[in-house]
DNA sequence: GATGAATGAGTGTTCATTCAT
DNA sequence: TATGAATGAACACTCATTCAT
């Protein structure tokens, strides 16, 4: 169509304008001039400049939520599940980074701390990410092949922390470890951390 | 003096302002109006707004540097100094959250995007966190009483990126566990990574 | 005809949300949508905004007109007239407040200044009702039912002011007196200065 | 001062072009041209648009009500009172056409019914005309020289529609009486329905 | 006739910075 | 040193109108 391709042109510019030079320095007018249509039809489409980076911060984050939740579909035990979601991340973003830039540099930033409500559709989907790693830790809990000394949704909580800031620092050129290392990296040392020493409850596959 | 009194004046009421709206959305009329001076005196002082700015973020990152390297003046073992250093990032960043707001959430959006040059004083100070992780880890690794799959350098980018991601991630509001919760698992989860479990080469202090 | 009940729609709605928000304030797009086509078929029917509200223009002092017109027919004498047109025109204005609103608050401002050419048909029609204000005088005047120290067209215009200033004051909430109330004084205060305080010159019907 | 000197000319500048297109067709961007000031000056004095409009009102009102109070000041009789208004109202116009044709013609209709709340200043203002008429006819009730059929407010009410809705025609054209004709006219029949026929309760002039 | 995606000139407003006093 | 009035380029956004289908 037409018009998905009109839109596709917009957010593939936007995306790229956003990613060179931050959200806050691409102009609309720069954008709808690099996309080949009208300012206006980016209002069409999108409704605001905000309306844009949402739609990009949506199809970026739902397919990352995706991923996760594939892992967690296979059904293996939490320890293995723990260690495919660490080599998953940063495979997954590293082979998204213009998309993942702008999520992580600039998201937060431009929108308020306040106006980024806890209804919004936006923080739903960012808390789910938490709920996501707390589901991995759960099952390994559960299986016996993790051992956490402190509660699953605060652990779950640091090693998201772990993953977003490691990934952050690396697209601000503050690390140089390149991607496929710092996932090897995470496997690692989240398993030393986290996989329990002893022998798990349950036979290896969970049922 | 008078000078030193309204400079401090400023800092105090920008530092406040940005944490409250973002730095995009503090006016430098705003900060002079609550700061009870004249908007042009904000330039005899500090220039630009930029300049308040980095003016700030050379105190905070001052401090902090100059707390990483007393812990390292200490000369405990690695791994103590590791367990020190988990306790006092998160409790220096707990105590300064406002400053420490400022730089996390307002800095690499608004500086990094090409402009954040190599060479400049505030890129060194940053590149100095990593600096001084790695010699907390290469302590440990020579002592005996840590144990490194990886090079130092690169797990100190990850150790970095475990506390930044954290950090940020609670400052802006999606993490629930308190600051003194976060450093008690950071210090844990941290040693069970890295800490050696055979016995150290070398006795319990260093010398 | 499908045609016929598009075209009302569009001005049953467009009536209605000229009144809620003023003209200036109500989009092609927002009429289009309440009225249920797209906003093309606007331009099919009317050939621009301008054109919807004429319409409107049209339709609602023609029966404006045609009311006090019907009035000098039943030839009754001027005083009577006058007092039946009092009536009338209150009345009218209270029966049809959402046209006459938009008539009354929008019209001037928005085609008055230049474009608003001697001779346009709206024009003419505003010109019309002084001159049947007009007519109402001259008839009293002429049976000595009336008696007018300044010239017949001059006091109708002065008339006409009292009527519109009256309404639109009322219109934009600055008259509490009810339109019924604003009748009955009208009747009165006219009759007061301008009703003939000797015997008419003719019996009091004319033939 | 300077700063006056611009005001100044910012505000005869505006009035001059609102009066010229309408409020709507002149904009920031012209006005600050022909003033000879930056756009952002107009900002700096005014605040907006808006601001720049609402003081020439207020500046035009206030001389207004001035006026009337002046003459309830004289402590006339109410019918030597009321024929005074009449002479003035229409005289204060004439003589301020360019501002009046602003107030008159661009006022209520930019500012919607809604937001033109009724305890904001200029709501206040305008109010104040209605309780000025107010006095004048009270004042010639009791002192027997004024005789009304109908409640004091609700007839001020309808003066005041008189006089706004004949001169708001006369600036949009309407009426072709010059001013100097209308304040005669309004004098007499404002009187002719007004004015006792009986003696007057109190001696001519009030103590 | 009917559609609605596309247009783009035009708008009011912002705000870091300057400079005469 | 301190002031604050003045600046003006830049911005996101609006909306009546068009036209290919």
């Amino acid at each position: 169509m037409t018009d998905t391709a009109r839109s596709r042109a917009i957010l593939t510019t936007a995306s790229r304008l956003f990613a060179e030079k931050g959200y806050g320095n691409a102009t609309t007018s720069e954008i709808a001039r690099a996309a080949g249509v009208a300012e206006g039809t980016l209002y069409h489409h999108f409704g605001s400049k905000d309306g844009i980076f949402l739609t990009l911060f949506d199809e970026t984050i739902d397919g990352f939520l995706a991923g996760i939740e594939e892992l967690l579909g296979r059904r293996t035990t939490g320890r293995e599940t723990l260690a495919a979601l660490a080599r998953f991340l940063f495979d997954y973003v590293s082979r998204h980074q213009e998309r993942y830039l702008i999520l992580l540099r600039d998201f937060p930033v431009h929108l308020t701390v306040q106006q980024f409500a806890k209804g919004s559709p936006q923080r739903e989907k960012l808390d789910r990410v938490t709920e996501l790693f707390s589901r991995v830790l759960a099952r390994g809990k559960a299986d016996g092949t993790l051992e956490l000394p402190f509660p699953v949704r605060e652990t779950a909580e640091m090693l998201r922390g772990t993953f977003y800031g490691t990934t952050r620092l690396k697209m601000l050129g503050l690390i140089q470890a390149p991607f496929p290392r710092l996932g090897r990296m995470a496997e690692s040392y989240w398993l030393k951390a986290l996989a329990s020493r002893r022998a798990p409850k349950t036979p290896r596959r969970t049922p």
